[in-house]
DNA sequence: TTAATATTTGAACAATTATTGAAATATTAA
DNA sequence: TTAATATTTCAATAATTGTTCAAATATTAA
């Protein structure tokens, strides 16, 4: 978490989810729970090297959580975050055309 | 509404709320109902020309309804839709620093 | 009609963000 | 140790987004 201000931080959520990559990263996490960081790749046409920079950016927006186990990193989310800014948000965003 | 697919309208809105002048319009006219469109450039540093530009995009999320009222236009939040895909958003974003 | 005020538009530029491919690092297995 | 696999980092470039200023449009008042 980079910025303390309530808003900052609010905004920084929204820019992370402002994108359909990692609007998908995250709603197929929520349906699935924890996932192997590179599983995304098969699912839509993005290179491992670009997942991980999307990481990177719902990781400072404190959305998800990564655990490493061996060689294989793991994500969930931060739902502790995600209903601060979201409430409601798997209600909302799950299994939807 | 540019597209009728739940997860782009759900990118859309949080583009649209990705920009801390963007938030803010929004957040202020939560808090005091429709407000005149250019009264934004006193309380931010903003010109009319940008806050312009901005409303484009809240209204092409169908975040916002303009209204035009003589010289002036207003505008106001289309509920609708915030509480579509931003439930509990009132709640958890009014008056937080 | 002309002038004044409000808002929008468009084009140019600046700034930010996204993607790529190659190289670097880490972990495990042989 | 070397090789293999997984992930990250870096630098380059591409694409998108934000801001500005000037011109265009709209509305009302004089």
């Amino acid at each position: 978490m980079a910025n303390n201000k309530f808003s900052d931080h609010a905004v920084k959520v929204f820019k992370a989810l402002a994108d359909p990559t990692r609007y998908q990263i995250v709603t197929l996490v929520l349906e699935r729970g924890e996932m192997g960081c590179m599983d995304f790749d098969k699912e839509f046409r993005s290179t491992k090297s670009a997942l991980s920079h999307h990481y990177r950016i719902l990781e400072n927006a404190d959305l998800i959580i990564t655990r490493k186990e061996g060689q294989h990193v793991f994500v969930s989310l931060n739902m502790e975050v995600l209903n601060k800014y979201l409430p409601g948000f798997k209600k909302t965003h799950l299994n939807k055309t």
